[in-house]
DNA sequence: AATACCGTCACGATGCGTTATGGTGG
DNA sequence: GCCACCATAACGCATCGTGACGGTAT
């Protein structure tokens, strides 16, 4: 994980950072429900750094792997499941090494 | 994994198991490196069980899921390195466990 | 003769963005 | 008046598949 800026970020600067056209971010958002940036009175859009991380992962998921627009949001929902499962995976491996530790600690006491 | 056949299946066998198109078929084949029927010595095609499995799985992928082919047949690959991959750590897990359960033994030998 | 296969090519549908137009706010 | 933003709609290109044609083998 990176670090975030508390920063808001206008389209342009969004199409700058990523270098994609203003005009596909516009289409995305018509596209994914994933993509929402907020907006200020005047109805212009802010993208968080959270915001830009997702399309990001867009970006990789449709110019670089070629899933269409329909699969790439479904895979950063599964993908999202799927970081949580590892944690709880790696959680589950934390415990064990734990126990080994004070397994070894054990038998090493009992030398 | 499930039981299969030792026959072979001609094209219209295939599309109609599958419900898919002979057209789709051959389309499809011009398009997959990894959808390759044999032929015989009259060029007629002869797919089998295996052959069929791998369609269906492209079938999913692309009808259900969404994916371009490219990324379809990409998905695949992944996936059987995946398989693999699940095979190495299994492989690694089941000496770990007779490692520790040795281990177990020679505790228990000490009560 | 009828059927099932072959390759090829033209056509059409859909997906994905781009561009053009006209408008608002600072 | 210039610049950055807005929405909308027309347009264009690529991907994907279908259908039709003429041909071969049983």
């Amino acid at each position: 994980m990176q670090e975030l800026d508390k920063k808001f970020y206008k389209i342009g600067d969004v199409a700058q950072i990523l270098g994609i056209p203003m005009s596909t971010l516009r289409y995305w958002e018509t596209q994914f429900t994933i993509i929402k940036p907020r907006r200020n009175a005047k109805n212009i859009r802010f993208y968080t750094p959270n915001d830009i991380e997702t399309i990001r992962k867009v970006y990789y998921l449709v110019k670089e792997k070629g899933l269409k627009l329909d699969a790439a949001q479904e895979q950063i929902r599964a993908n999202r499941d799927g970081v949580d499962k590892r944690f709880e995976v790696i959680d589950k491996l934390k415990t064990i090494k734990s126990d080994l530790q004070s397994l070894q600690q054990a038998l090493t006491s009992l030398k």
